[in-house]
DNA sequence: TCATTTTGTGACGGTGCGTCACAGTATAGG
DNA sequence: CCTATACTGTGACGCACCGTCACAAAATGA
């Protein structure tokens, strides 16, 4: 009798039903949404119960950015196999970055509020473990570029370990929308032409800077990203934010 | 009789009494510790008064991270001062930056708080007006050293305005400290040399990327950042948190 | 069938928010 | 100096949410 697997196996499933509610209460109302209180009214399953799986509010939280992470990363790679040269690929992450970002704000309000509090202390460790797991697959994604730019000789020196440059990457990205949805009306402000058009600006004045082939005197990334907009929009609209994305099944 | 004079002065000092009551929670036990419940009871007003000045709590942490903001400009300002060249000046805002961040983690946290949260729809238009005045000087500041890289000749052409080059140089800066801050174990994790040499490298890359001179291959800005960072340590040290710093006299 | 273990519950004490009717105090006019 | 009026300050109140815990219900297996 495997009562044990089948409790191990229900526990997983209700967990995955608690994230799809929240991921509900998420888009209809925002994150504030997301309380204990509600999730047990909305489903079918009492506070005490919750408890059971989260230590905290914020780890419902943690649990619910650890799924959007590991979404993101497939995103990332579905969009990163429509082109092949190294260089073109970061324009094409740059872009379904900046897609999803669109699409799914909320996302970036997650990762933000997370940031702000310390999470360590209340969150249970497996989540933050799962949740930094996820960060790092989005982290190889980038590394791997850069590991295949070298490869194929178009990356030829890095002033800095490809660790640090993979992170200065990612980094640079992240704090853009970050300000970006953070506060809507700073692109006006700033007569930014476009958060995209920043970003990619941003993005060809680094890979120059290193000397990433082809340089951008060398290759038209303007219309490269324009014609990777296109492409790219059907397939970052596939993953979506709808619940059970993640789910086990 | 200035009656309407004095009482306008009253209620200034009255706001800044309570914002370095709120400062006093904020280092003693974290920004979750501001709440208005505990001003009340420190400080020698009740709840009550405390909505004649802000409308809600996040209005206590927007003008909270005005002062912050605002002290930050300040402390750029003294820390250019120190160098005259355009791009050595850049180097000394990102040590400065760095030092004060090192120093002062809660601020970052603060900035983080309030963009994940929605501020428009509760926060007073005033406070949130004087935090995007604020923004602006520390943007200013930036724009400022653009303008004089052209002047002298140290930058030719920028493939982007000035105003979107500047965002993305803040951008790319405020976003690292994010990562960073949000999760310090996460330099470790990714073998990061250090935080610093970490931005200074992605700072390089950027400046070399769109031709700001001297470029890195002419300037030893490794050897600069380190005696900068000696030089700069006791300017930033004079912009601590204490209660007060930014008050009306 | 029933003792035992496992799972699920929701009432409870506590904290914090934002409001509002009222108490207290200053101002100015008589 | 007194009083009517306007302004300022208060804290109790209703509400939402957190996280806990003693207990109820159900599943297990002997």
């Amino acid at each position: 009798m495997g009562t044990r697997e089948r409790r191990a196996r229900e526990f997983r499933e209700r967990e995955a039903y608690l994230l799809d509610l929240a991921t509900e209460l998420l888009l209809e109302q925002g994150q504030d949404a997301i309380t204990m209180e509600r999730l047990a009214a909305r489903g079918e399953y009492a506070k005490g119960t919750l408890y059971k799986h989260f230590t905290c509010r914020e780890d419902v939280l943690c649990a619910l950015a650890c799924r959007r992470v590991n979404n993101i990363a497939a995103m990332l790679a579905q969009a990163l196999s429509q082109v092949t040269r190294s260089r073109d690929r970061v324009l094409a992450m740059f872009v379904a970055y900046e897609l999803y970002a669109a699409q799914h704000p909320e996302d970036f309000r997650l990762t933000l509020a997370l940031s702000a509090g310390s999470l360590t202390d209340r969150v249970s460790a497996d989540h933050l473990d799962e949740l930094e797991n996820a960060r790092q697959s989005v982290f190889a994604i980038s590394k791997a570029l850069i590991g295949q730019a070298r490869e194929e000789g178009d990356l030829a020196a890095l002033p800095v370990s490809e660790d640090a440059f993979t992170f200065a990457l990612e980094t640079a990205c992240q704090g853009s929308y970050m300000l970006v949805s953070g506060d809507p009306e700073l692109r006006r402000r700033w007569n930014l032409p476009s958060g995209e058009e920043n970003m990619h600006a941003l993005a060809s004045m680094v890979l120059d800077g290193v000397g990433w082939r082809p340089l951008s005197a060398d290759r038209d990334y303007t219309a490269l990203a324009a014609s990777l907009r296109q492409q790219l929009a059907p397939v970052v609209a596939r993953f979506s934010m709808n619940p059970g994305t993640t789910s086990a099944t």
